[in-house]
DNA sequence: ACCGGTATCGAAACCGGTATCGGTACCGGT
DNA sequence: ACCGGTACCGATACCGGTTTCGATACCGGT
């Protein structure tokens, strides 16, 4: 930090004290319309723009909105945090951004150094925090809002759908097209938690009918070659790979879009009808799958609105001191079908 | 900004002063062996987490590197902040993001709230800034890095590659193997400076061979429905109205891999086979072509290393403070043909 | 002319750390 | 016994704003 300009040089510029100047930059009243002009004229003319940790230091406050996601690569969390930008655009507050690489150690570090900020708010993806890192979030003493997830027990405020439900209601839809001989492919499912619970509920789903999955490729521990393959490259790969240990299969679950996307590669690459002779599913309705109009059945999930309802849950708060907002807001996510909606019962 | 913890909290709990506390927090030296962990476990004990405004304001010294990206939507930007975040891992540096969504007076705003913050350095997205923004990091007396892009006059360093050259060099590459009935497929290029440089380099190339686009689609002036188009969407629906009104190209070339993927999408669905009967072009390279290995044509970027190459450079420029370090990293795109490499000269 | 009220301003204290510098204790060497 | 050097510690003065509170000027009303 330089010589930079302070308070004080736009006060003697001005002519007024470091008070006046402070007041007519934020617009304070007790100040004649006269001296706002003036102060404001000098900060423009000598370049100045404040100091937040000057100013945060002494009034105790901060516009800081700490936005705590497990990656960038996966599309879906730079559309939360899209989501989270676009609410708070036009407020004072200001999002900042922390990404923990699905690390949970990482997560604590994270979140520790935001709270050095004294930010005004906290979102957190995930609920599943481990209990060093709930106590952080529980004795933070801003309001916190977990996103994502809603299958567990929230700190405070929680924005988000059920990955369980949402895994057992697209296995009832898929169900009652009457395909039966299903296969998953996933990956990572041992960090991916909330991956792990839309199969649990599917499979909870195929149990109620008496029904397992016929083969699952769950990728929990991939070999060096497999990790550098991009998801859908590796969705590809192992349906090929699913494919061939189960050629009689008439559906495969995929933990996400990106997969069944590969998945739909394979399959128009070999030829192979989607959905008459197999039909895929994914989740999230990415972008992606619409270059194949209804070709891949998926949970279409609110990303983006998650983000927003997550800031405007906080910014509620935080007006209204009072915790007379409701703590918890469902986004279901929308079942498509696509082309199989068109099928009837394939197994009657 | 509750009753929190403060240093005092954790001298007392020590039994130590202030400074010696502050000393064993941040492993100054001069401290005795047992104080240090006195005070590392009183710290501990009372939930102690330090004020970074308290800390800044009185060390004149920072730890951020603010980042400024037009989007998080395009999948390019966040892969560039994970590359600056991943090159910053480690050290004491930490990257702050801002979002512009392409907009000008958005950058201007960002950047000076950026300032208002001290950054220790800045990476901004492109090199076209009004002169008023110019201005701002001429003046902000820290290490700037401009990234993406280098046809232009770089207020201090520049990681990136020529965006005309790209253009230039994939229609080169085209050309050779005989493509001459060429359209172009792009979006909101009166925004994406970078894609309209793109574009002017591949007319340049044509025009050296006495060619020109024989239709072009720039997406400057969009109705609401069509905006509202995911960028896959929009470029298979523009495919679809190009190859209308110009059924005999032999290639199309789209301002990027989303738009180029859209066209991929309408030709398997209309059974033209690409690239025999049409070759498409886009840039990037993103893993979303890896779904069709081979099949479109692009131009590979290195859009997580410039982001990791832009925080070094800034890293180095911090602790060789003499300008001693390059001022330019040029990371030139790789041409990718695919299926088109095997292909001899079409017009022969 | 006197008074309460309002508008406007500034001096001083303070936010929670860190830089600086001076002090104390203890060491070995002469 | 005296001295220089080293290790360790803490009092104090800031950093650059904002909060607080008291001072001043001016107003209309009586």
């Amino acid at each position: 930090m330089k010589n930079r300009k302070t308070l004080a040089d736009v006060a003697a510029e001005a002519g007024v004290s470091k008070m006046t100047a402070s007041r007519a930059l934020r617009g304070d009243k007790d100040v004649s319309q006269a001296n706002v002009e003036r102060v404001k004229l000098a900060a423009r003319e000598i370049g100045y723009y404040g100091n937040q940790f000057a100013s945060s230091l002494s009034s105790k406050h901060t516009d800081l909105i700490g936005v705590v996601v497990p990656s960038l690569s996966n599309i879906v969390f730079p559309q939360v945090m899209s989501g989270v930008t676009d609410a708070l655009k036009g407020t004072a507050l200001q999002p900042v951004f922390g990404v923990t690489d699905y690390d949970s150690d990482a997560e604590y570090d994270t979140l520790r150094n935001m709270l050095s900020w004294r930010p005004a708010g906290l979102i957190v993806t995930g609920l599943d925090q481990p209990p060093e890192t709930r106590r952080l979030l529980a004795d933070a003493g801003v309001p916190v809002v977990q996103i994502m997830d809603i299958d567990g027990d929230p700190v405070d405020a929680c924005v988000g759908f059920s990955h369980t439900e949402a895994g057992y209601d697209i296995a009832t839809a898929l169900l009652e097209k009457g395909l039966r001989r299903i296969g998953y492919v996933g990956r990572k499912l041992d960090q991916d938690l909330r991956a792990a619970k839309r199969k649990q509920g599917f499979k909870t789903a195929l149990r109620d009918r008496g029904l397992t999955f016929k083969d699952a490729i769950d990728g929990s521990d991939l070999t060096d070659d497999m990790i550098a393959l991009s998801s859908v490259d590796y969705g590809r790969r192992m349906t090929t790979e699913l494919l061939r240990r189960q050629p009689d299969l008439d559906c495969i679950y995929f933990s996400n879009d990106d997969l069944a996307f590969g998945g739909l590669c394979h399959c128009i690459a070999a030829g192979i009808d989607v959905p008459n002779q197999i039909a895929l599913a994914g989740f999230n309705a990415l972008g992606i799958i619409e270059g194949f109009p209804g070709k891949i059945a998926t949970s279409r999930t609110a990303r983006k609105t998650i983000g927003e309802q997550a800031a405007r849950m906080i910014l509620k708060t935080l007006e209204r001191s009072a915790a007379d907002t409701s703590k918890l807001t469902i986004l279901k996510p929308e079942i498509v079908l696509g082309e199989l909606e068109t099928i009837n019962n394939k197994s009657e």
